[in-house]
DNA sequence: CGGGAGGTTGACAATCGTCAATCAGAGTGG
DNA sequence: CCACTCTGATTGACGATTGTCAACCTCCCG
């Protein structure tokens, strides 16, 4: 999470040193349980030690969707927990610890210390930012190109994180959480991955995994553009 | 603004005072003209002091996406400019004026005055959390929920922000603009629109403006659960 | 009065969803 | 070791929502 925070704004050793002093408690949660769930008080804001979540809201008819994928190192759930009561719920997707940190103490670290307050704000942007995205993605894209986009940023993702190379990566997900990340049905995800299979843009042989044969070319075709994620320009070029 | 970010966290005096003596320049934008554009460079976190606005990205085949319309009094670009380059346009609906405040003068202002830094904080969490809703909104819920919940939400804030009534408001966007909003086609919302006027949920017959007819029903129609605006307790219990 | 933006409508096509059956693999207990 | 079960992947047939194309209409404004 350090790393994280520290990635955009440079934190001075005491600012690291006051954020690994902060108090938590460590929870251990099994895959598919719940750390939040929606219109739940919040009072502690958690990091993610190991192990993948996902951020996502019920709908009328009973689907829902998944509004975010996160991974070992992000903060899951500053956002309800500034915001007091929930308005999404977090999931594990596979098993993981999480460290739990009392609200007002990380609120009072980010005033008291400027440079963390800033990385914190800065975090809860790029959130923002992949929102934006998201919704463009689910609102404007066909299904095709959703799935690849999707893929895309994790893997992107996963490598800024040091997690995955870019090239191939563990991926945690059924085709029916795919669908709900992606707002289409399970068959339809099943048939739309096929069909990148077949031309040869991923692999999936082995099924808990992906592999991704021409990075640039999926790229194109998820109509990838890596500027929402908003990169260090060092890491930016490297793409 | 002030009126805004004091709406959740409570401002002192004189706290209210340094944010109105933050330095600005007023502009004045014709209607659709663009506030800033997509991958261009913001150095200034702007307010809408009038007039309505969208934020928008632009898809590969062309389409765009609304991700969010903003009415006087909200802080529309503040997103783009802590992150520095935009990821998203920021376009006027209707021509209006809009304050830009040089972003090194606002971030100095939030870590000085924590309270206002945490206003401004939770003034971007609860922009997530809309986003957060639209991608569910657009991902998940049919054309005639899709529409019944924008105009729920719009219906909502307006009068929040003391600018209309529930029953009914000013609507400054064209078929094709909630088509955007929406992930849908102007062709679509049409239909579905008058569909909704012939169930009598709403009555357009000054096409620049919406009657609700019954409030509640046309919530229930858009699925529509006001606790991701984040409300206060009072006005919550209000609706 | 002409032009243009936006609203309305119809016919038709395409993407995507639904339903249902089957299959493959992992874990479990006897 | 072998049923047994459960979850998730796969596939087909069919249907529904939504998109596309195109025409026409209605204002509003210069």
């Amino acid at each position: 999470m350090v790393r994280k925070l520290d990635y955009h704004i440079r934190l001075a050793e005491d600012d690291r040193a006051a954020l690994l002093a902060l108090p938590f408690r460590i929870r251990t949660y099994e895959r598919y349980h719940f750390v939040i769930r929606e219109r739940d008080v919040a009072n502690h804001a958690c990091v993610l030690l190991s192990g993948f979540a996902v951020r996502s809201k019920m709908v009328a008819n009973g689907s829902r969707q998944i509004v975010s994928i996160h991974m070992k190192g992000e903060i899951i759930d500053l956002q309800n927990s500034l915001l007091n009561v929930a308005d999404h719920s977090v999931q594990m997707l596979s098993s993981g610890r999480v460290a739990m940190i009392p609200r007002e103490d990380l609120i009072r670290l980010a005033f008291e210390r400027p440079t963390v307050g800033r990385a914190l704000w800065t975090d809860t942007m790029i959130d923002a930012s992949i929102f934006r995205e998201w919704i463009a993605n689910v609102g404007r894209r066909d299904a095709r190109t959703r799935i690849a986009h999707l893929l895309c940023e994790f893997s992107l993702r996963l490598k800024i994180a040091g997690i995955g190379e870019a090239t191939g990566y563990e991926l945690p997900m059924t085709q029916e959480q795919i669908a709900d990340a992606t707002g289409l049905t399970s068959v339809h995800v099943n048939r739309t991955i096929r069909g990148l299979e077949k031309d040869g843009l991923i692999d999936r042989s082995n099924p808990r995994s992906i592999l991704i044969g021409d990075w640039r070319k999926l790229a194109e075709v998820g109509d990838f553009d890596s500027g929402y994620l908003h990169l260090r320009d060092d890491e930016q070029a490297a793409i």
